[in-house]
Formats: structure tokens, C-alpha cells, sequence
DNA sequence: CCCCAGTCCTGCGGGC
DNA sequence: TGCCCGCAGGACTGGG
């Protein structure tokens, strides 16, 4: 399920197209319904054939190519999208090839198993308002400690449920969330307002860690195996892994099982004991 | 503002 | 061996 690291593992993969020419986006026949692309690809074609990408960049969990025209190509994994720039796993699942020239790849693939992936050509005031600061929060590597505060202080939400909240910050997912406030020693229930500003710095600061952490060890690779770097290789941190999929197995802090709840029908992973007292705290003020 | 259920989708693993 | 079911969840939508 990629998220920041995930995204950005993938980003620095594909960077190396910088300064490519597209030359062409066709969508390979496939039996499966194919993904969603927005506008239809002729038009797209029409407005991408012969474009310089001047840049790779990275928004939250999307991946932005930036266009000589000032288009921007958005790509959205969501649960199991990957870029490649060759040897897909299988053509079974390859949604989307962009044909390439001038560059070290002639081509950047989108392959993506259960087809939740979105492709979106956006013109640049498109993307202000599709995607600008209007609706979309501060990148979770750059929010400040003081800017996380003032976004939820005053909001009743569980804190791992806010976390999440693409509007509050940009990047972390269900997973990083409850690694995120289990190193923080938070209870993922906690409702932000309940929070003090110790919590919030340390928050801020567990944040930082875990998803620099992962991005250094390029991502978390589950069970599923769906998600890999460019070159197919799988990510480290799953590895570090705290709480998330370890229901039952001990925490590695204290050693109490841990547990598994369900906030806004996700599942979330916590230590009743590492992340219980914090919370106790928390409900009654500070 | 916030919450919840439903939607998209495929692969996998458990139960029988 | 096969079939059904639940689960995985990012982003979005509609209704309360």
C-alpha cells in the first residue's frame, strides 16, 4: 500500500526520466476493466506527445511527472499501482506505458494488480484546484511541529484517524499511522484534543523518523509482495515493524500482545501497554 | 465540522 | 479439489 516512502522509493527510482520526451501513452489490452485515466488518452496524447518531463516529483502519495508545457501527469498508486521503467512482473496487470525517447528509458510503466490506480492529466490550474493547498495539507516530511498542532488541536478525531486525513497533511497511510503514534506512545484512539504539546512534539517528531526510516530502507514490502522499488527489489522496513499486522505477537518494548482495533473501518495496530497509559493521560487533559 | 457505510478492484487464504 | 467468503485499504461520495 504505498505511502510517502513507498512513493518516494519510487520516485527517486523513476527520476532518472527527467529530461526524457514523451512520446506516446497507450494502454495495453488487458482482460481486466481497465484503470481510471483522466481525460480519455486520445486528448491526452494530443497534449503529451513531444513534451519534455523537466521533473519527477512527488505529492503526498502521488507521483507528479512535470511537463515542459506546465501539465503535470498525476499518478496515483493507491493500494497496489508501481512504476517500473522495464520487466513488469507479468503483462496480466500492466495498465498504462508511457513511450519514452531522449533518455535512459524508453519507456515508464504503470502496472497495478487491483487496478484502484488513477492517471490524471492536469493543467496547472486543474491541479491548483484539484490538488492545491485548498485540499490538500502540508507534506508530512516538511509540516512543522507548531503547524500539525494548530491543524488538529482543536479536533475531536482519534489521532491515528487524523493522521490519515490527506486535508491535515499529505503522505501517511494506515500503515505509517499506527507505527507512527506507537513510537510517539500514543494511543491511536486519543482524540487530538486531548493532546499536549509534549505529545504533539514528540508526535511530530515520530513522524519524521519513522517515515525518513523507511524511506532510507525503501518502503515496506507485506506478505502480499505487491509493492517493490523500480527495479523490482522488495523494501526493508517491514522488517521494523512495531504493531502493524503483529496482532498477538509481543511488543517489542514490553513485551504485552498486541492488538488489533478498527477506526474508521481500518484496522489499526496498538500495545494496550506502551500506548494505554499515554492515553489515560491524554482523556483526562494532558 | 465530523462520522459512517458503500464503492471501486483483484488476489489470497481460511473454512468446509 | 473447489467454492464461498472475508479481508486488504486510498480516495471518494452520499446521507445523516
Amino acid at each position: 500500500m504505498p505511502e510517502l516512502p513507498e512513493v518516494e522509493t519510487m520516485r527517486r527510482g523513476v527520476a532518472v526520466i527527467a529530461g526524457s520526451r514523451i512520446v506516446r501513452v497507450w494502454r495495453p489490452r488487458v482482460r481486466l476493466r481497465p484503470i481510471q485515466i483522466t481525460p480519455e488518452l486520445a486528448r491526452i496524447n494530443r497534449r503529451v506527445a513531444g513534451r519534455h518531463i523537466d521533473r519527477v516529483a512527488r505529492l503526498g502519495k502521488r507521483i507528479l511527472l512535470e511537463l515542459d508545457s506546465l501539465d503535470r501527469v498525476v499518478i496515483e498508486p493507491r493500494m497496489t499501482g508501481r512504476l517500473l521503467l522495464a520487466n513488469p512482473p507479468n503483462r496480466s496487470h500492466l495498465r498504462l506505458v508511457f513511450e519514452l525517447e531522449e533518455g535512459p528509458s524508453p519507456e515508464l510503466l504503470f502496472w497495478d494488480v487491483r487496478g484502484l490506480g488513477v492517471v490524471r492529466l492536469l493543467a496547472p490550474e486543474q491541479f491548483a484546484d484539484q490538488l492545491g493547498a485548498d485540499r490538500l495539507g502540508p507534506d508530512a516530511l516538511e509540516i512543522s511541529a507548531a503547524e500539525l498542532r494548530r491543524r488538529l488541536a482543536a479536533s475531536r478525531r482519534p489521532v491515528k484517524v487524523a493522521l490519515m486525513d490527506q486535508r491535515v497533511l499529505v503522505g501517511i497511510g494506515n500503515l505509517y499511522a499506527s507505527e507512527i503514534v506507537h513510537r510517539a506512545g500514543i494511543h491511536p484512539a486519543s482524540p487530538c484534543n486531548a493532546l499536549g504539546g509534549t505529545h504533539w512534539e514528540r508526535l511530530h517528531a515520530e513522524i519524521r523518523a519513522v517515515l525518513e526510516e523507511a524511506i532510507l530502507l525503501q518502503g515496506s514490502t507485506l506478505a502480499d509482495g505487491t509493492y517493490r522499488n523500480v527495479q523490482g527489489e522488495s523494501g526493508g522496513f517491514q522488517e521494523r515493524h512495531r504493531v502493524y499486522q503483529r496482532s498477538g505477537r509481543p511488543c517489542g518494548t514490553c513485551g504485552v500482545p498486541i492488538v488489533r482495533i478498527v477506526q474508521g473501518q481500518r484496522s489499526t495496530f496498538f500495545c494496550p501497554s506502551c500506548q494505554r497509559k499515554r492515553f489515560q493521560t491524554a482523556v483526562q487533559g494532558l
